[in-house]
DNA sequence: CTTGGCTATGCAACGAGTTGCATAGAAAGA
DNA sequence: TCTTTCTATGCAACTCGTTGCATAGCCAAG
């Protein structure tokens, strides 16, 4: 259950509503983490009932109230332990490999489309995280020197770098491979 | 639910029983996709009474009955629809990188036991995917020339290969960074 | 002026995936 | 001999995660 430490992350980098984070994992803590919102709302009610989480309702005039969420002893107790424990390496979930090796028993070229596809969103994702890592890190506007958090920080979003050029790089492999068994065998 | 495509990408390839398919979900398909017997055996039941597969009970002496599994025409139909969808490009989920970045939040240096744990086993995962390209692909014992099938397979697995050197690089990546922060900021 | 998108939260239902347990005989090692 | 490991399947209970829907007012674009 690693979502619950995830927000705990995210809430200590700075305290938000259930529907901040939701926009958060879309982008920074998203790069290797996904959750929706119901997903997120969900598991903040548990938290706090658990005594990890306190909550503030704001009032908005215009707009629905806002419960800000942060982090408490506890939670930070419970974070503070999960760091302690060993986790088991990820093993991979890769539904384009799936596909790809399933392509077999179809004709390969209609896969090109799709890979292209993938190879698109990547190559997004690399600029985009490219983007911040300037911002953040990297150009002038960056801090001159950074604290721990920030170079950790910065670590994760090197591996997502190192992640989606693998992947780019991977794709276009992918995609002469494939490109190559269209020409050799048409299918009917 | 991509575990069925999986699964009929897997009993294409050949057919087998629940507990060989989970054999087989602990390497080869494995490399990109995790199932426990419990998930496989779940689906599989479910998956036949779809009309998807066909089974044929083998007695065994001295073993308990085996059931064989293997696509028939609505699988492979299914299959193919499968593979003429498009699919949303995966996002991450690394339990890891979590850890990282919350290690700003308590001391960095008690990850690095950690990470030096899945740097080794990312390392061995890269030497069976090595091993395993020389003796189907590239060694001297590999078939001369590859149909589709094996072709596909083969750009599969040097994509586990590109994933595995990625991360072991930023594990080094991470390790120097944790290093680091350990000597310029001793924690209590 | 209407459609769609943004903020903000939530219910209900479902499907995906994990963990613990159970059975049961055979072979191999301590 | 005793314990562990391997083959082979399965139930029950649970948590995790997704999808569809609902509310509700505001703002911007067509």
């Amino acid at each position: 259950m690693a979502l619950e430490h995830a927000i705990l992350v995210s809430l200590l980098e700075k305290p938000g509503s259930g529907y901040e984070l939701a926009r958060r994992f879309e982008r920074s803590i998203g790069y290797f983490w996904t959750a929706t919102h119901q997903q997120i709302y969900r598991v903040l009610r548990r938290m706090e009932s658990d005594g990890l989480l306190a909550v503030r309702e704001l009032p908005q005039q215009s707009r629905p109230d806002k419960k800000e969420y942060s982090v408490v002893g506890p939670g930070r107790a419970a974070l503070s332990r999960w760091l302690h424990e060993s986790i088991q390496p990820e093993s991979m979930r890769h539904d384009l490999a799936v596909k790809i090796r399933g392509a077999a028993f179809d004709d390969p070229s209609v896969l090109v489309r799709e890979v292209e596809r993938h190879r698109q969103v990547h190559s997004e994702r690399l600029a985009h995280y490219l983007a911040g890592e300037q911002r953040d890190f990297t150009g002038p506007a960056a801090p001159p020197s950074l604290d721990a958090a920030q170079e950790l920080q910065h670590v994760v979003l090197r591996g997502g770098i190192a992640y989606e050029r693998m992947t780019i790089a991977w794709l276009d492999d992918v995609l002469d491979t494939l490109r190559r068994l269209g020409t050799a065998e048409p299918h009917a």
